[in-house]
DNA sequence: CTAACGTACAACCAAATGGTTGTACGACTC
DNA sequence: GAGTCGTACAACCATTTGGTTGTACGTTAG
């Protein structure tokens, strides 16, 4: 669990699938279709797509000879949910510390 | 800009780092009241740390001979922001495939 | 049928990552 | 003042990453 956390946020942590990622989510598109938008070779695109299958963010899906991209917002609100637990772990402390101010003023 | 993004979601993308971060979101630790807590050199520690505070999901302050870690909730909302923006594009997708089913009706 | 297209995958390479040990040095303690 | 504590940092190592080129193979087009 911990391993696809780490391949969730790791997927995040590069310009290029990123971006990748905004293109799918804002419609699908064949692995050569995305290939051509960067400047660099088509193997590395391949391998980039990889990654974010692997991850979950994207899915790849056979059409003829092509395979299809799409993003996948489930896994986007995975990564946000565990983002929200910092948020609720630090806002918990500031209730503790509340509570302290208030033990004070008993 | 692109670094900063990259930076903090490579911090995010290792266990050892996520748990410093819950730790040091729910209050402050020194580094090696964290060392302690892992089965790992201090040194590790140390970098693991170096590599938050690079991301700037937390802050290291002096005191006497130790450095205080600290949580930054600044940081975790900047991440956030950037989700929901992969999030907002699939919503406009979808908005724009119900124009079109619109224009079906018409 | 042949040629071109889209993809997969292996082999290779440089650089970054995640870990280690060792050394140094200021800050407390006694 | 001497020793211990907390930290910094360099050097080193194995593995992973992000890129390359080359080869192979099914699919579509002419």
């Amino acid at each position: 669990m911990d391993d696809e956390v780490d391949r969730i946020f790791r997927a995040l942590a590069d310009v290029t699938r990123r971006d990748i990622l905004r293109r799918t989510m804002a419609g699908e598109a064949s692995v050569s279709q995305l290939a051509a938008a960067y400047d660099m070779s088509f193997a590395a695109v391949q391998k980039h797509v990889a990654v974010l299958e692997g991850a979950g963010l994207v899915t790849k899906q056979p059409n003829g000879r092509e395979r299809i991209i799409r993003g996948n917002p489930e896994m986007i609100h995975k990564a946000q949910a565990l983002l929200d637990r910092y948020e609720e772990i630090w806002r918990s402390r500031i209730d503790r510390l509340d509570s302290l101010l208030d033990e004070d003023r008993d």
